[in-house]
DNA sequence: TCATTATATGACCAGCAGTCACTTTATTCA
DNA sequence: TGAATAAAGTGACTGCTGGTCATATAATGA
């Protein structure tokens, strides 16, 4: 049924007009305090048709999250694969720093849903689709890691425990740099990216080389 | 006056009581809902006088917060520092990761205080309080690796910057463990403090060095 | 003993998340 | 066509909670 289907879009639209009105009233600091009236207000919809989409104001924020995660594999699943796997991982950071970048206003709501607690208070369906956020990434880091290894150009270790550490250096970077972005600290963000692809690159390169060279006895002299 | 003292005393004291309340009760995924009279009642104490001692229940996130960090930065600063950079900045992983693990029930109110917008809705008090925990840090490891390139231990490059490397590997790693703390991904926890040291070591290591040597020729391919 | 000050308290208030009985709109079919 | 049915939208209402403040209580001292 056409007329159906255009019910099915018109409400799916609706969807998209409330998570569009919160992200503009959740770019600012007090973001946490924007109440679901003001949301419904400048979504032009009653606060009652706001429960037809979310559970809570909270499911508010991890659909935008999740929506801003979406995007963002979308993008790293694009790239292209056929060059050394040291390049396609520092395109890796560098795609993800700057797609961060291009949208700050995320930030406070995305920092807000990494929290370890937020998601176990949330319905079967948002942990799986943030659990399935976490494999796509796993997975393709992973795979990128493993045919390193396999054509000499990441020395071979253990790839679980190296991705642990990509992973931690991808975290830790995307927190540096929309902190950065927040003035808190002034980071000239465009070096910090080069720079910090630049240590992850090394790290990669020279953990599986630890055990035979001289870093690791200054190290554990 | 003794007298006046002691009051001072037990003023503090009953201060101490009412965050070692909030931190029992804020040890579980649900602990965003705990109210405030829940914690008068478990510190034994009227609503009202809470708020004699913290100007809002954020206040008390925030107090609780910063007593975790004191005790990590005095762990830190009391780190030998008469061995090579390189064990000093590893040994500053270990010492603060085991710190991190050793108290998993400051997981979720640090995590939820390290978010960008919560200092910027807070008291001059608090927000400098935090300032100065960012600079003992900043000066603790930025004095490391100043060393450390002085003595030529670490290839020469800007300070600054592998400064933010570091942080960025160190913020992301505790985050990893926490992560894996609460079981949302299952991580050998210690074989993992191990291999993000390495990993940091070798980033640092490496990453002055990338211009002269083959690293840098594959990335840059 | 009483006056004064300092501290503790919980009843109270305002504001917000979430509900639900009702209205409005669209669709079906007799 | 229009009556019946279904689906979606709505905002007044409710219960709860953070924060306040007038009062109670205790300590000090004259």
């Amino acid at each position: 049924m056409g007329i159906t289907e255009r019910k099915k879009r018109d409400f799916e639209h609706r969807e998209q007009v409330i998570l569009g009105a919160s992200l503009n009233l959740f770019d600012c600091d007090e973001w946490l305090s924007v109440t679901v009236d003001q949301i419904a207000d400048a979504a032009e919809i009653g606060k009652g048709t706001i429960y037809k989409h979310f559970s809570s104001k909270e499911e508010i924020y991890a659909k935008l999250t999740l929506d801003f995660y979406y995007g963002l594999l979308e993008q790293l699943e694009r790239i292209d694969q056929n060059r050394s796997s040291i390049s396609i991982l520092g395109d890796i950071f560098k795609v993800a720093l700057h797609y961060h970048l291009s949208q700050p206003e995320f930030r406070r709501v995305t920092q807000y849903c990494k929290r370890i607690d937020f998601k176990k208070n949330h319905s079967e369906e948002i942990c799986n689709a943030f659990e399935k956020l976490d494999s796509r990434f796993r997975n393709l880091v992973g795979d990128i890691l493993s045919t390193g290894m396999e054509k000499n150009e990441i020395p071979r270790t253990n790839v679980r425990q190296l991705y642990y550490c990509m992973k931690t250096c991808f975290d830790g970077s995307v927190d540096t740099v929309w902190t950065g972005y927040s003035g808190l600290e002034k980071v000239d963000i465009d070096e910090y990216i080069k720079i910090i692809t630049q240590f992850m690159v090394a790290g990669v390169l020279g953990l599986g080389d630890l055990e035979n060279n001289q870093i690791a006895k200054v190290y554990l002299n």
